[in-house]
Parts: C-alpha cells; sequence; structure tokens
DNA sequence: CTGTTAGCGCCTTCAC
DNA sequence: GTGAAGGCGCTAACAG
C-alpha cells in the first residue's frame, strides 16, 4: 500500500531519487537496477531496490529516459483512413509487432485530409518519434523530407511515394489483379470493368490498373491464336471518386448502361447476362454494391459479378468473391523493417511484397 | 554502437541552444518565443530568432518541454475492440477534439485481452500521459487505481467499471433498447429474442438487456387492460459468446428451434412467420446475420426481422433497422471531459448520455 | 560493487 | 527587454 494521497490534486509520482533515498543508496544503483543490469548489484542492495520500488509504486518516467538516451521508443504510424477496414487489420499487426519489439506506435489519422498528413507528420517529429510508418494519402517527396533518407527512418505501407527513396511494404498489386482479371476470365466472363478511386498519389491504385490491364491484353493475344471467343473479351476501366457525389453518381451511370446492354444483348443470344466488375478495394467494392442494390435490387447478383480486392466483413455476408490482402503480415513487416532501420541497418530501400488469397465466393459463380 | 555521423547518419536535431546562438542572443528569448510571450521582445530580436529557426528548421522537443513543465499533451486512448465499427467512429471523434484542443492521443489497442489492457495502462502511465480515455474491456477498479480518483484523470466511454467513480460518456442505453423494442413490437412482432454478448464487466450490455425486459414487461401490463393481442408479446434473451465456437454453435442452435417453431405455427395461423431478433450490437447483428444465411440461405430475412444498435457500413446494404449510436460525438465529448478534469476543473462524476437514432429499414418492414 | 558528477533540451525564477 | 543559472527525471562516464 502506497502512502494514502489523502489530498487529492498532485499525487506527485516518485521519481528516481525518491526511490534511492527510500533504499539508502544513489540514483545511480536504481538506474542499474532499472536497465537490467543485475549482475552489477549485490543481491542485499538488489533486495533493498526491489522493496522500495514497490512500497514507493515507482515506475520510471519514459520522458526523462528518452531525452537522456535520445531514443524513446516512440514510432509514428501515419493512417490515411480508418474508415477502411484494410487499414485496422494493418493496424492490429502493427500493435503485434511493436508489442514484440518494445515500441510503441503514435497512430495519426488524417481522415483523407492532406493538411493533417502534414500537420500530423511535423507533430510526430516534435515528439522525437525514432521512425514512422506511413500509409500515404497525399505526401509529396518534399513533406517527407524530414522524413526518410537524411531524416528520420520511414518505411511506406501500401503506397510508394514519388521521389523517396523508402522500404516499401504492401500487397504486391501486379500479381492480385492478375489474379483476379484471371478468375474471371476463367469462369468466362467476357466483359470485365476495373473499377477504381482516382489515382492520385496513391501507387497502388495505378498497379493494379496496369495490371488488370496486361493481363485482359495477355489474354487476348494467347486467345487469337487458341480460342476464337477468347478474343472477344473486353476490358474497361472506370474511374469512381468516391469524394465527390456527382463524379460518383455520373460514373456509376456510365456502369448502368454497360450493364443493362449487356443484358439486352444476353437476351438475345441466351447467354450469362452478367458483365463482371472488379473492385480496386473494398470502399469502391461498397459503393458499387450499394448502387447496384438500389437500382437492381436485392437480386443485382444476377446482373453484375462483383469481385473485389479486400475482404471486408460484409464480403462473407453478400457472398463476393475477394482477394484477400496479407493485412497483419503487412503490418508486422513494415514494424520489422522500421525497427532494422532504428537499430542502423543500412541497405538499400526496400519492396516487400505479400501476396493476396482468392477467396471465391457466390459472386463469380456459372 | 554509435553510428558515425557520416553524411547521413544522425543530423541531431537542432536544439534551443543551436538557435540561441544562430540567432546571437540567449536560450531564455527563444523559449519566450516559443511560447509565444511576443510581446516581451523586440520585434528586431524577434525578426533575429524566427530568421535562426527558420534557417536551423528547428522545432522544440516536446518531449524535453513535457518534463519541464510537468505535461506533455499526452493522453491515453486504451481501445478494448478496433475491430468493432464503433470503435473507430468514436476515434474519429476523439481525433478531432484532441486537435482542437491541443492534445495528441496515445492510441492503445487491448485487441480484446485483458492482460494487455492492463499492460497498456501501466505503459500510459510510465509515459506520463496527462489523462486517459478508457473503453473498457476487463479491467477491475484496482486496475485503474493508478488512474481516476487520487490519480491520473480518467473518462469511461461506453462502459462503466465497478467502483470506480469517474466522468462515463455513452449511449443512452436505456432509451435506445426501448426504442428499438418499441419499434418491433409497434411493426407487430409478438416474439422478439434479444441476443447479447456475455455481459462480463460490460455495463453497456447489462443495460441494453435490463431495458428490452423492461419495455417487454412495460407492453405486456399495458396490453392486460387495452389490447388483448398485446398480452402474447414473449421477450428472450440470449447470450451469444462469441470468444468460444461451440458456445456460439450451442446458442445459435436454440435460436434456431425458436425460429423454426414459430414458422411452422404461423403456417397454421396464415400469419407472419418471423420472429423478431434485436442484436445488442453490431459484432453479434453480423455473426447472426451469417449463420442466418448459411442456414436458411439468400432469402433467410423471410425467416427473420432483424434489428441491431449500431449501425455497421453492411447495414444499408443488406436492408437491417439499426439503431446509430453517436459515436463522433461520443468520442469528441469524452475529451472535452477528460479536459476539464486535466484543466483542474473538479466536479463530481458525471455520466454523459447521448440519444441513438433509429434507422428504418427493410428489415422490420411488414 | 557503488556513489559522484555532468549533462539531455527546455522552462522559470531572478537579477541586470 | 534581456540573459544567466538552476533544475525536471534520468543515464553515463568516471572515480572510489
Amino acid at each position: 500500500m502506497s502512502a494514502t494521497p489523502t489530498s487529492q490534486g498532485a499525487p506527485r509520482r516518485a521519481t528516481i531519487t525518491d526511490v534511492a533515498r527510500e533504499a539508502g543508496t544513489g540514483k545511480t544503483s536504481i538506474s542499474r537496477y532499472l536497465n537490467g543490469e543485475m549482475s552489477v548489484l549485490s543481491p542485499e542492495l538488489r533486495a533493498r531496490i526491489e522493496a522500495a520500488i514497490e512500497r514507493l509504486d515507482y515506475q520510471p518516467n519514459q520522458m526523462a529516459r528518452g531525452l537522456k538516451r535520445g531514443r524513446n521508443r516512440l514510432i509514428g504510424m501515419l493512417l490515411a483512413d480508418l474508415t477502411n477496414p484494410y487499414t485496422v487489420e494493418v493496424l492490429q499487426g502493427v500493435e503485434a509487432a511493436c508489442h514484440a519489439l518494445g515500441l510503441m506506435p503514435l497512430i495519426c489519422h488524417a481522415a483523407n485530409e492532406v493538411e493533417m498528413e502534414r500537420r500530423y507528420l511535423q507533430l510526430l517529429t516534435t515528439y522525437r518519434v525514432e521512425g514512422v510508418i506511413v500509409n500515404a494519402l497525399g505526401v509529396r517527396e518534399e513533406t517527407l523530407r524530414p522524413v526518410g533518407g537524411g531524416g528520420i527512418p520511414a518505411v511506406l505501407v501500401d503506397r510508394s511515394v514519388e521521389g523517396l527513396a523508402a522500404d516499401i511494404v504492401g500487397l504486391d498489386n501486379r500479381a492480385a489483379a492478375e489474379l483476379g482479371t484471371r478468375h474471371l476470365l476463367d469462369r468466362g466472363f467476357r466483359e470485365i470493368w476495373f473499377v477504381v478511386q482516382p489515382f492520385e498519389q496513391v501507387s497502388s491504385r495505378r498497379l493494379r490498373e496496369a495490371a488488370f490491364r496486361d493481363a485482359m491484353r495477355a489474354h487476348a493475344d494467347a486467345g487469337a491464336h487458341a480460342d476464337a471467343d477468347a478474343s472477344a473479351a473486353q476490358g474497361h476501366t472506370l474511374v469512381l471518386n468516391l469524394a465527390d457525389a456527382a463524379q460518383t453518381e455520373h460514373s456509376l451511370a456510365e456502369l448502368d448502361r454497360a450493364i443493362d446492354t449487356a443484358h439486352q444483348r444476353a437476351g438475345r443470344i441466351g447467354v450469362d447476362a452478367r458483365i463482371a466488375v472488379f473492385a480496386a478495394n473494398a470502399p469502391v467494392a461498397l459503393r458499387l454494391a450499394l448502387h447496384l442494390k438500389a437500382r437492381y435490387g436485392d437480386a443485382w447478383q444476377t446482373r453484375v459479378a462483383l469481385l473485389s480486392i479486400d475482404d471486408p466483413e460484409w464480403a462473407e455476408l453478400t457472398g463476393i468473391t475477394t482477394i484477400r490482402q496479407p493485412t497483419y503480415d503487412i503490418g508486422y513487416r513494415a514494424v520489422e523493417f522500421l525497427h532494422e532501420r532504428i537499430e542502423g541497418v543500412q541497405t538499400t530501400a526496400r519492396d516487400c511484397l505479400l501476396p493476396g488469397e482468392l477467396i471465391v465466393r457466390a459472386s463469380t459463380a456459372r
């Protein structure tokens, strides 16, 4: 039982000095004890220290330690959008790794605001974090200047930042998009729409879309020689700007026309009426599903075969085929990379591309 | 091993001393400048300081400031489960409020592990956070001892902790459960199952369930006098332990029996076969929906009318009536409360109960 | 083995 | 108006 602080207010936590006095020794020994240099302490002294710490309920002040040794075990975690389930899942991996490595993540949520992102980045340096993991939103190389390269260590998650040479870990976007495209092709879909948010600074969106196009082209090329039917496959890319309602409506209308056209044509030929829609990520998939349901009713899946990268909790419920990202691992690896850099391991910028996993559900059945 | 500060090793950030030298003045003036005591500085000196800061890209070290003045503007945010959309939404409010008040939230995710929760709590005190806002998982009063009361200021979110007198902000659980129950009753449902996770330490679960029972009883009482049909209404409580697969299956089987029984009876009488299921929160609702879909197929909603507290993103897609919590406000208010306490406002423990909003969708239509 | 002595970067009296 | 000195809680040489 600690001294009852009858008078409320500021019970002023015990300091190392208090402990030293209580144990009848000097601060140094306490410090040594705290840092596990047990071998250099007589068992007797050690016991006294232990008792004193217990009695005073002493807890070393991380801030003070950090100030002294120049490292506070804090790392920054800059998130573009916590609303995206992807982000939360990555965070789990981050937390776990930090825990294992004795790091403490300072989590900052930019909520899709570039200005916030900038501010947080500078706030983090103010707290002298030892490194940052950033799931960049719109940062330019300049904003990240204090970071990476000559500044504090940094590793990027999911997205690269132009002009910045830093470690990056994320999904193998190319392979994932190919996987999805080929799955749709294999299932016999011949008209595929790839729907993605505006590319902007987000490299992963670009990569996925490019891989989709390449996969479609590869299929067409192969088909020209072998399978006559294959050559009919056509891929379209649709940009969906979720941040702008009007633009979103406009894009969705375009998709609707394609769906209806295909439906009419199919009626004549007597074949599966569905076109396939490949959503580049979960937010896009959700928006699409909501729209389609509003337009075609509960049976919307008889009109469209939806496939998505990311595997949100509602995918199973709605029966949608997805490509699940190894989110936990992404977060975990990111921290490991950062830790190595913090510890001074000097390597050139590395890329860590983790594979996605295709989860087949009813939406792409034929 | 100290890394040799070559061209890129450790650029060692500028300190207040560097700035003072660069500006040809003393540290005191720099400090004054940093703290906005402009009126006490000659415009000329002030300009020189500004220039020096700019040139050195100086940024004050929060840790050092904190050490000196005893407040580091850090607050702890202890989360029970980031996987729950509720949590993320609350977090948005917290972030916003912190930003407005110049606070920096240290976010800790216990991931439903009581042990983690304990450890984080102690880690937070180690960083000398000025306060904590906790969405408690299983903390006992003793764990929180250093917190609240005589310790550091604390405010609870969503759940109270037995024996701890602290501010608490969250949903008006009683009103929300009543709202939902009455909605179902109004829609003519006469058999209602309230499904909730094991109560454990979570006060909100208890409150919701109690309010549900009270509402059912109130209805029965009123019905005894007026509406003969009303007296037939029966409420059941089902505990669903999501942490244990076997127990979950067991509970779901019980629900299945009720559904089937109702269905058979309805077939004879020729009336709506659906029983209503009131999920105490989103995780429960999701688990239920997944199970029902697996058992009854895509048309599961013709067997069960699902209503849930919380309004997850898939609710709209699935057409489920919900009671949305004012999550953002909850987070925001929590920080405001904490801030007041940090600033020394001494009031007795306050409760802030915010109202939920009923969002009627297809699931409860008749 | 143990204690003494300097600071880490900053703020805060207290003189000038 | 401005600066010098001391100290926040802790660690890291140096002695003893």
